[in-house]
DNA sequence: CAGTGAGCGAGCTTCCGCTTGACTT
């Protein structure tokens, strides 16, 4: 029987620390909070000081009667969940579902998971705090009287089954905004002036490359300068050579792995995320959920060992860095190795390679400046004041980049920084070539999810154990889609002078290809729309670190956090109250034309199951025709031609084996009809458009797979199949599914171990998965 | 589950943050 019941946050972290401390302490995990609001129902008594009403979270039940038992046969219950304001609720919210006693609890906190910091804990223990404990109440309840009095505004006055809430509806704002800005774009250019001359030193030729110091507004500009240059000297008329240094970047945080993750690595925000959970629970790295910089004492030392012994003395350099970051917690260190020593790890590829960035990125941290030599060299032209400028850059030590070097969002900066050939003051150049080159401003670019992830972080807006699941919520909702955007081509000029005469060309560029980006949908617009004319103080990008300020002060004792509820609610339900009596539902109805044959007006609104065409008027005798709009098109920008065809569907393809096939648009997405099944047609595939034959190859291709699907039967027993499902092979009995245990092989499996497999599954009362209902 | 889109109105949807497994066209 031990004295001493430890809980943490995470069962990982649980088993660590263990470790640490004797056999006189149990430690045990409560996988994050155990109580909240409940999930259907408001759960918050506005009229009564907005009192919660808080019950076991359903999947907690377990694991707080365990709790509550080890408890009970305890001393002392150390509560040390993390130092932040969720933290302290979740170990306020253990008091009230353990039901424990005052007298029999300890607060500690530690931010690194040393046995040091452990026992440091134990021998500091506190009470709980509960101003800090208020701010969390305010933070949930806040969330909630948002999320769950705007969202049935929604239903109401838009669609059914959208949300509305303080992170999410922002995020789809900025995207919303950000397309605005690329539709409104208008593309300028200017002439940048490249240059190619020759130097001649020690009868050797050098190239030197070098761009003009300044750009023409248009051709007749750059045309007149290139005359210019026809009759010129050139010469080095200035050498410049300044020190330069560049800094590491801090260790990761979770937002600037995931974005390193994406650049680096292509990995989607909740792949990184996987990844780094799975390397955290193998012991691999810290904690993969935090806002902070900061690195072990521990950490420091070991680093500081492993530069010296790699790379020399010089190279390492301790650094600490500061979070700048918008309501940073810093509950956790920042993350990485958990050994430094391990350069590399076994596990799958995905695994080394995240691993490998975040040792990377750790080392780098704490490694010496680059010293960079950096060199302009100015060239005059003797017909005219501008000169040319060449750069150059030597790296003189190179520090922290033998390991590590970030990628930025916009990796196009090509002007070369390559070493320069011996300038020296007065020589005299021969150019080859001079060119003058029309460059077009690039529009802004489409987020990705991982700059939406950092872009969320500068406002201060999510937390990191929040940034993949928002970004999932708002393409569930349909408010944004992943997706590529095909380039435009365009022409632009260049205007060549070589020998003694000028070149006139025009070549092409393709601009505007986005792969994999955040856009925006017409319910996404529409709602975004929507929110910003009714709760524009909520859709602010400035709302939640204006609440943030106040949680502080909840925090810090200088207020009551039903107060401050009460000041934002009385207001805001006065509002929701108002718009629900007072506006009109929207529905972005736009007039397309009218249908040639009947003169009908042909409209695209926003239906209840998503965006149609109609045709003819609402209030008629003859009701009029719809048709949904395909997943490629879009409300605001379907054309009466477009939205006219959609009328063709369904289509008849023609006879394959005697039987009809048949295209068009369900519920689930675009198919085609053969023999009474249905076969949906891939994404690339437009049902207005596709052939006969490739509708028959998809058919065919669908039979093929549903054959591969059974991998066994049993003659003696129908019920019993094993199956191949999406994540590989199954035993499906009845309607019942088991997995099937490692090791043994699917093919191999006889109709007893099937049935061994699943009376073992039903025993450790796994939870068998029935089909889902409907 | 693969043809809905009016209006009536039963019963439903929805938030953010903390944590892992379980999840099967």
């Amino acid at each position: 029987m031990t004295k001493n019941l430890v809980i943490v946050e995470s069962p990982a972290k649980a088993k660590t620390i263990e470790g640490f401390l004797g056999k006189e302490f149990t430690v045990k995990s409560c996988f994050g909070h155990v109580r909240d609001l409940a999930k259907n129902e408001l759960s918050v008594d506005v009229d009564n000081e907005f009192t919660p009403r808080y019950i076991i979270s359903p999947d907690k039940k377990k694991i707080v009667n365990e709790l509550k038992k080890l408890a009970e046969k305890s001393e002392i219950v150390w509560l040390a969940s993390d130092e932040d304001r969720e933290g302290e609720a979740i170990s306020w919210h253990l008091t009230q579902a353990l039901e424990l006693a005052d007298d029999k609890i300890k607060r500690i906190v530690f931010h690194e998971i040393t046995k040091d910091a452990i026992i440091k804990a134990i021998n500091n223990p506190r009470l709980i705090d509960r101003n800090l404990v208020d701010a969390q109440q305010a933070r949930r309840v806040l969330d909630r009287l948002v999320g769950f009095e705007i969202s049935p505004v929604l239903w109401r006055k838009v669609k059914l089954a959208l949300s509305a809430g303080r992170v999410q509806s922002v995020a789809v704002r900025l995207i919303v905004e950000r397309e605005k800005e690329i539709d409104t774009f208008k593309a300028i250019s200017a002439y940048k002036v490249v240059g190619d001359f020759i130097l001649l030193k020690e009868g050797k030729e050098h190239l030197v490359h070098a761009e003009l110091n300044r750009k023409f507004e248009n051709k007749e500009e750059a045309e007149a300068f290139l005359k210019k240059c026809i009759q010129a000297n050139f010469k080095v008329c200035n050498v410049e050579t300044k020190p330069a240094r560049k800094s590491p970047s801090p260790p990761f945080t979770t937002s600037t792995l995931q974005q390193e993750a994406s650049r680096k690595l292509g990995f989607s925000v909740s792949k990184t995320m996987v990844v780094a959970q799975q390397l955290y629970e193998a012991g691999k790295i810290t904690y993969m959920r935090t806002d902070s910089y900061n690195l072990s004492d521990l950490a420091l030392a070991t680093c500081s060992k492993e530069v010296s012994e790699l790379f020399g003395k010089e190279y390492h350099q301790t650094r600490k860095y500061a979070t700048k970051t918008k309501g940073a917690q810093e509950a956790h260190e920042a993350i990485r190795p958990t050994y430094i020593s391990a350069h590399t790890i076994e596990g799958d590829a995905s695994q080394q390679k995240l691993y490998e960035m975040i040792w990377k990125r750790t080392i780098a941290s704490q490694m010496a400046d680059a010293l960079i030599e950096k060199t302009n060299v100015n060239i005059s032209i003797s017909t005219t004041t501008e000169e040319f400028i060449a750069k150059g850059e030597v790296v003189k030590f190179d520090g922290f980049l033998k390991v590590y070097i970030e990628s930025t969002d916009d990796d196009n900066e090509e002007n070369g920084k390559s070493i320069l050939p011996p300038l020296a003051l007065g020589d005299l150049l021969n150019r080859t070539e001079i060119a003058a080159i029309q460059k077009y401003s690039v529009q802004p670019p489409r987020y990705t999810e991982a700059s939406l992830v950092k872009k969320l972080e500068e406002l201060g807006i999510g937390r990191p154990s929040t940034y993949a699941p928002t970004i999932s919520t708002i393409q569930k909702r349909g408010y944004v889609v992943i997706a590529s955007r095909q380039g435009k081509e365009r022409l632009y000029d260049v205007l060549t002078l070589k020998n003694a005469s000028i070149q006139y060309q025009q070549r092409k560029e393709v601009f505007g290809f986005e792969k994999a980006k955040l856009i925006p949908t017409d319910i996404g617009n529409l709602v975004t729309t929507f929110l910003l004319e009714h709760f524009p103080d909520i859709l602010d990008y400035n709302f939640t670190a204006n609440v943030e300020k106040e949680f502080d002060e909840i925090a810090s004792g200088h207020k009551v956090w039903n107060n401050m509820l009460k000041e934002f609610y009385s207001p805001f339900k006065k509002k929701v109250k108002y718009i629900e009596k007072n506006s009109e539902k929207v529905s972005g109805e736009r007039l397309l034309g009218v249908e040639p044959e009947t003169g009908k007006n042909v409209y695209v609104k926003l239906g209840k199951y998503g965006p149609i065409v109609q045709i003819g008027e609402t209030d008629e005798v003859n009701k009029p025709r719809f048709a949904g709009l395909l997943k490629s098109q879009s409300m605001e920008n379907i054309t009466l031609t477009e939205a006219l065809e959609l009328f063709k569907l369904p289509r008849t393809l023609g006879i394959y084996e005697d039987k009809e096939i048949v295209a068009s648009v369900g519920k689930f997405g675009p198919y085609v009809r053969y023999n009474n099944a249905f076969f949906a047609l891939p994404k690339t595939e437009n049902p207005l458009r596709i052939t006969l034959e490739r509708a028959i190859e998809i058919i065919l291709e669908k039979i093929e797979k549903n054959s591969k699907k059974l991998i066994k039967e049993f003659e003696s027993n129908k019920e019993v199949k094993v199956l191949n499902g999406r994540w590989g092979a199954y035993i499906a009995i009845g309607k019942e599914n088991y997995k099937i245990p490692k090791g043994k092989k699917p093919e191999e499996l006889t109709l007893e171990e099937c049935l061994e497999i699943s009376q073992e599954e039903k025993k450790t009362g796994k939870k068998t998965t029935k089909r889902s209902k409907k």
